[in-house]
DNA sequence: TTGAAAGCGATACCAG
DNA sequence: CTGGTATCGCTTTCAA
């Protein structure tokens, strides 16, 4: 640890006030000149841009949220951090299609990191206290306090995915079970008569419905014990799940897991144990993130479209903010599959 | 689209006034009361926690804010998303270990995502309008707009990396020479003696530190025909770049990929040139991110102790906050080698 | 076109 | 222990 210089003095912040007695007019015209509201003479103008610069004014957005009753920015809440943002690939592409659709109306995107009891209950005040006009929630999960803290405020909302507790908020997300089904029912077409299924975050409607929608694509095929739970998306819990599965079942011949990450872990597994892919058994994944191409051989999977969600999560916002947007909705993007060399 | 149910009626939200009314005390006892000012009667106490109840109230953090002149809140300031949210494992790592500094201490983290030249210029209205207390940022390059608005602001900060025109800002981070010296050298102790290095962001200190200290412990040896040099951190760039170095040095039998993400891209682009790793080329990385132990063979690597900068940081930050640390402060943290298969 | 004054919703000091 | 009051920094009628 290195000490570099000594500190600058801490000058005091300058205010209208400060601008006005500097720039000879009253706050009221500075007031209406930074907020475009026309009628101020090029005169007055001319003058108070000069003091503004003169003594360094920056408007305080605190003490202006607190007479518009407004702030202009939109929270992102993000749950169990860990999981999310070291392993899920999608939601840093959530994150930024949030960000761009905000930007664009000028609205200031804060991301909130819920990592612990401790700071779910902070979240909860600094959304119930006005510190934002609305949020995307992603990730939230039944029962979830974030979900119940923004219904209490009445704050403008839009969740990515659906929780079942949601009631009438708005939402944005996919077809899971339809997805799914494609995508099982493609793998089923090139062959395969033994298929299993590496399932993940049964507790989520993501997980779940991704299932559901693997049992229905096989129909009466379905056998319980080609299906491998597992807690999360991750890399790992794929090379275990599929593991498991060849020890279970030698003769699976096809796996649709749940994210391409496991998905790369099935491979990684299969791999080792000698079995070709696609000739031995065919793979195919869900989410098109930057593991299904990473992959030997590249991944087929369902394209998830991350951006658009986060956009349209967004923009469902600023429209109830907006007032427009009344009535709560819930909205499905469109998800093509990708088929590649893996299946 | 799924039009669900109607809007609630948007109920005015409740003041300290409606408290201080529906209990019969002043606002300035239930101030005390909520903020622990002790002082407050138990029989006060008691009917003004039946009057919030009642009549729903929850302070307005903006309010308070700007009375208070300070927000308890943090900002975590992140650049070039796309780069570094999809691409760079640590910026998830960092982002939590400050967050878990900062929730320590109560404060609540806000990341503010800088992802183009109007999101710059709102971010630092944000910065500067005492939106935050202080702010942690990640990623600045050389003439940072963010730089310049918190030197200006006078604002707590803390980088976690150091751009050249930092001057007298306090900064976290590593010793990317030594660390990148040390690793090299514990390659070339494997017996190897046509070492390579895939060098990026060559634009950042992180990237050019590394390739110093590579070229530092070759020393004599150093060829500057072994070093393959790409735009960023990412396993795209990694295969593209072994590639080349193969194409360019067939005798090669050692390299140095200044991340992780490189590392696995190398070992694939040598897999499919059908050299066997570490046999006929042994590789070696930086970082220890998820990557290191998902590759084949696993990655002998640098371990970034990215949570730890995250942490540090934000502890930085608040110390300054709090009036603690006056002078700017460059830390240090320790990088262990990671020894594995890869090399 | 401009100034004066009334809030916005809390906190904090000061008598009582 | 508690109530009154000034204040935080800005926006926004309302007259002039």
């Amino acid at each position: 640890m290195t000490l570099v210089t000594a500190s600058p003095l801490p000058r005091k912040r300058a205010t209208v006030h400060d601008v006005a007695r500097e720039a000879g007019v009253s706050r009221g015209t500075i007031s209406r000149m930074l907020n475009g509201d026309g009628y101020v003479s090029a005169d007055a103008r001319e003058r108070i841009e000069a003091a503004i610069r003169k003594v360094g004014y920056v408007p305080s957005t605190t003490a202006r949220n607190l007479v518009r009753q407004r702030t202009n920015a939109v929270g992102f809440v993000v749950h169990e951090p860990h999981a999310l943002f070291l392993e899920d690939p999608n939601i840093g592409a959530i994150l930024l299609g949030a960000n761009e659709a905000l930007s664009e109306a000028d609205h200031q995107m804060v991301c909130l990191v819920v990592g612990s009891e401790r700071d779910a209950e902070r979240v909860g005040r600094y959304l119930r206290g006005g510190f934002v006009d609305g949020c995307v929630v992603v990730s939230a999960r039944e029962h979830d306090p974030i979900t119940a803290v923004v219904r209490a405020a009445q704050l403008p909302v839009a969740f990515v995915g659906h929780p079942p507790d949601l009631q009438d908020m708005s939402w944005v997300g996919i077809d899971n079970v339809a997805s799914a089904h494609e995508i099982t029912s493609r793998l089923l077409a090139t062959g395969r008569h033994r298929v299993a299924m590496i399932a993940a975050a049964l507790d989520r409607d993501s997980g779940a419905d991704r299932l559901a929608g693997f049992r229905q694509a096989l129909g009466d095929r379905f056998d319980a014990g080609l299906v491998a739970r597992v807690e999360h998306y991750a890399y790992s819990d794929g090379v275990r799940a599929m593991t498991e599965l060849l020890d279970r079942a030698p003769d699976v011949d096809g796996v649709f897991a749940a994210s391409d990450a496991l998905a790369a872990g099935a491979l990684e597994a299969l791999l080792r144990a000698g079995r070709r892919v696609p000739q031995d058994v065919g793979v195919v994944g869900f989410d098109d993130s930057a593991w299904a191409t990473r992959c030997t051989p590249p991944l087929s999977t369902v394209r998830q479209p991350a951006e658009g969600l986060g956009r349209a999560a967004a923009r469902s916002v600023l429209a109830q903010i907006a007032g427009e947007q009344r009535a709560p909705a819930a909205i499905l993007l469109d998800t093509p599959v990708v088929w590649r060399a893996s299946a």
